[in-house]
DNA sequence: GCATGCAATTGATCTAGGTCAAAGAATCCA
DNA sequence: TGGATTCTTTGACCTAGATCAATTGCATGC
């Protein structure tokens, strides 16, 4: 059975009975009988670090919560050229019920656990259950205003502010995972390579790394070893990063 | 009465009985009866050429369908850096059923007419009519597909690629009103300024005048007057924009 | 016809970030 | 313990596109 927990963000999460982590609820306004149809028909499915899950253009025949681990979407040119539009940490929900085929590679940069429904019978519980289905739409509204805030970083800031609004959104999705907001001092491990941070920010790895190191140097961010880092301001991160306001809807 | 018509694109339209346009389809498996419900709860408004139609932010308590002239979505950064986020051109859909304010600012670039609904009543047929709020699912997944790709287009084409991309989606867009498909030879109208091109492309407008000027030297377009465009192979033009697959979600 | 005003083009520079290349670190085996 | 591999940093240089600054070309009104 599942359990629901209400969080500082602006989604609710449910624990599931064996899930070790709360999902992002799909499944807010369920009923007990209803959650326990969910239950019934969710079942897991691991993958390995570099594995990818699916390709674009693929048959994709479920849908997903992550449970651990970390996956990214993304789109890639012929000549290699590829561009991250999601990252997938663990309570997100991946799948496009109504649709045949995946829009986007996705590919596990951790090893990862997901708790996956055979999409036929997902469908088949949003028929049967409407706000299920609307919660569905508020998701994707919020896939959606996360993507178009994501256009403004990738059209309109500079690399510094690019950076910076990574780490803080990173800082923020860890920090709703522990049920916490980003306040003073954060602490967390970087998910991603630096070559993955610079396909979602759409600059070179390079340019990452100096500009990560230029944020050290500036006392902006703290760093040991390569991919712990320490926020000793949070406010002075939203600064650098040139978010006009603090909230944000970024996944 | 609305009367529903395919097309070749992947939208249904719907054509209502006093708006000179097709709708994209919200209600395209709607009967008879439940298109008169939405028929006799729209009405009508009309926005100036540069008239802000919501701030982001603001309350925004209808929910409309373009009948005719052009609005963009964009966010602004305190320091005036502005970035377009979405276009809408007749036939689309605006508005957030299940969310209270706007989250982007509307604005219109012509004079436009728009077909609306009262936010509260949408939302009810929504709760009586499943299927109205799957198709809207449907439609929120198109538009989030449709920023993704531009995702692409944003953080790794160059200049002269994110042009002939912008040029090859409005020519789809023309066409797919006129229930066509974009082949061999096209022409139509530029509806955006030189400027807003540039908050679209994520680049400034003398970037956008040299690479029309160069699309033009190299017979990839002509011009006639400031706005009117030829494109003397569609084909060619998407092969400038470097898109892999010539489908494309984008809006 | 001639001023006024705006959108668009074009030219001359400058620079942020890309590209190419060479070291470090850290991790993994054997 | 010592390659071998992979990730990261740093440096030197270069270029696409930004910035700054004139024009040019149309409209509009007088």
């Amino acid at each position: 059975m599942q359990k629901i927990i209400s969080s500082p963000d602006r989604y609710l999460h449910v624990q599931c009975s064996d899930c070790p982590i709360r999902h992002r609820a799909v499944c807010a306004r369920c009923d007990d009988d209803e959650l326990q149809l969910l239950e019934e028909v969710k079942f897991y499915r691991s993958f390995e670090a570099g594995q990818t899950i699916v390709w674009s253009g693929d048959r994709m025949d479920f849908v997903a919560s992550v449970v651990s681990g970390i996956a990214t979407l993304s789109q890639t040119m012929e000549d290699g050229r590829r561009q991250m539009v999601g990252l997938l940490l663990p309570s997100d929900f991946v799948g496009r019920p109504g649709r045949e085929t995946a829009a986007y590679d996705v590919t596990a940069t951790t090893d990862m656990l997901m708790c996956c429904f055979r999409k036929k019978q997902f469908e088949d519980i949003m028929l049967s259950t409407p706000h299920v289905g609307q919660r569905l739409l508020e998701m994707t509204l919020d896939e959606l205003d996360a993507a178009r805030e994501w256009m403004l970083l990738l059209g309109r800031k500079s690399a510094r502010e690019k950076l910076a609004s990574l780490i803080a959104i990173i800082a923020r999705r860890d920090a709703a995972l522990k049920l916490m907001q980003p306040e003073g001092q954060v602490s967390f491990d970087l998910p991603l390579s630096r070559e993955a941070m610079a396909d979602y920010l759409g600059m070179t790895l390079e340019t990452v790394s100096r500009q990560v190191s230029a944020l050290r140097r500036d006392g902006v961010i703290e760093i040991k070893g390569k991919r712990h880092v320490t926020i000793p301001d949070f406010d002075r991160l939203i600064e650098e990063a040139g978010d006009d306001q603090d909230g944000g809807f970024l996944t």
